[in-house]
RNA sequence: GCGGUUGUGGUGAAGUUGGUCAACACUCUGGAUUGUGGCUCCAGCAUUCGCGAGUUCGAGUCUCGUCAAUCGCCCCA
């Protein structure tokens, strides 16, 4: 018979996992709830043209989504990224209406690329990010870089760096393409068979070819920098002003261009170093957009923002051994002795309604392999019902760490565990 | 989309030039010890080696396909 898994790219999260996962997500919500951002939530699919925009060049947005169409309707997308869906609702929701600009939104849940699988790079995956949109301030694309590295310092990794760069407004950024266009006009015949495709499409992504890194057009290509106005620098400088005043170290990285090609001045993308991060080392991204609120038809409005995958941040927590929770000890578990009925799941019900997380023995099992269940559990308290204590009423109560046990009445279990249990707290 | 490596029980894994019983360790289950465990001792736990074909008298071991994981390229969170 067919053997059932999980599709490629995915994977189940198993308890053990899940509780990773739970603290992480607790510790990214309350950092953005101390910024003052909120939650939204937008579809896990949207129409196609929401993510497939004109003048977008960029393969994941050209071959890397689940795109489908059922019972002849318009053609949709499963989500590849946070951004589109965000703007899209900001935009449908007329939020640049709001008083109090900016919007301030963040966002969690599963993102999904058709790519091949690695690790740390899955076709389900969960990414968390946040937008700030309707205000264009050098220092809000500060704040998000100081909101995302809280987190990453947050959960205790160490060996993370900030990469930065302007691509500078779209005036700069055009004018740049037009010069790197010429200056690697003649030089296209060295240039790697991939590069060739980017001069057409992005020749801002010619700079981080990895191929082509050491050819001598590549070490003289004109920079960015020298293609920036006034205004772009100087916003620039102000972001990286700023990094400085919140004490954020960052490397100014010219090569980086990142990927989608709506980013205008700031991106930044915060690496890990750690070796076992391998070639995804990408922990967050982003960047400032000035025109995609408009092109989703809103007003002139600029936001900024970042995407950070979930998955990655799990495998650097785990590869720089950063403590994360275990399940809970147990606080009591009720075992069976004999012929007891329903006793047990009785008394384990009064336990957990006051508020004792509490198993109970279901199935008659010798006291040995109970008491191997109290042991794996980390049970602090064992309620032993027998058969000859419950005619009289009474139930053992066995305090685990001090080997000590007390025989009571059924009416007075609980006072006894508040009086073990809350003793030790 | 391209190239490399890997795939044996719940877990970690041995498996020699293809030749009966698929080692060992941990976990788990039961017993010694039907009502008080964590030590010890004993016993049990893979009709089967990712899946499917093929070669062979015989395949975990060879071939092909397929699925998956992983590393690198591409791309990117």
């Amino acid at each position: 018979m067919a053997n059932y898994q999980t599709p490629r790219g995915t994977q189940d999260i198993l308890p053990s996992q899940s509780r990773k996962w739970l603290q992480i997500e607790t510790l990214i919500r309350s950092v953005c709830d101390v910024y003052g951002y909120e939650e939204i939530r937008t579809p896990m699919f949207e129409d196609t043209k929401v993510f497939k925009r004109e003048n977008d060049s960029s393969d994941m947005v050209n071959k890397e989504m689940y795109t489908f169409s059922v019972h002849g309707e318009d053609s949709m997308t499963l989500r590849p990224e946070g951004t589109a869906g965000i703007i899209r609702s900001f935009v449908q929701h007329k939020m640049y209406g709001n008083a109090d600009l900016p919007v301030k939104l963040y966002y969690m849940g599963e993102m999904f690329r058709y790519e091949r699988p690695q690790k740390g790079r899955y076709r389900q995956f969960n990414q968390f990010g946040i937008e700030n949109i309707g205000v264009k301030s050098p220092m809000i694309d500060a704040e998000i870089i100081a909101l995302g590295y809280s987190i990453v310092k947050g959960l205790g990794l160490q060996s993370v760096k900030v990469l930065i760069n302007t691509l500078g407004d779209e005036q700069s950024r055009s004018t740049y393409r037009e010069v790197l266009k010429d200056h690697f006009k003649d030089h296209l015949p060295e240039l790697c068979e991939d590069c060739k495709r980017r001069y057409e499409i992005n020749p801002l992504r010619l700079l981080d070819c990895k191929v082509d890194h050491d050819l001598e057009c590549m070490k003289t290509a004109p920079s960015l920098e020298q293609s920036l106005n006034e205004e772009s620098k100087e916003y620039f400088r102000q972001v990286l002003g700023a990094l400085d005043a919140l004490e954020i170290p960052y490397e100014i990285d010219a090569r980086l261009v990142r990927g989608l090609d709506y980013y205008t001045h700031t991106v930044f993308e915060v690496v890990s170093t750690h070796p076992e991060s391998g070639t995804q080392a990408t922990v967050f991204g982003g960047g400032r957009y000035d025109n995609l609120v408009e092109y989703f038809g809103g007003p002139q409005m600029s936001g900024v923002g970042f995407g950070m995958g979930l998955e990655r941040l799990l495998i650097l927590a785990e590869a720089e051994q950063v403590p994360l929770e275990e399940r809970p000890a147990l606080d009591a578990y009720v075992m069976a002795l004999g012929n007891v009925g329903s006793k047990p799941l009785e008394l384990a019900t009064e336990i957990r309604a006051a508020g004792y997380r509490c198993e109970f023995n279901a199935v008659p099992r010798s006291l040995k392999a109970q008491f191997k269940s109290v042991d794996r559990f980390r049970t602090k308290v064992a309620v032993i019902v027998g058969e000859t204590e419950l005619q009289q009423g009474m139930v053992n109560i066995k305090d685990i760490k001090n080997q000590t046990q007390i025989t009571v009445p059924f009416e007075q279990v609980i006072d006894t565990l508040d009086r073990i249990l809350g003793g030790e707290e």
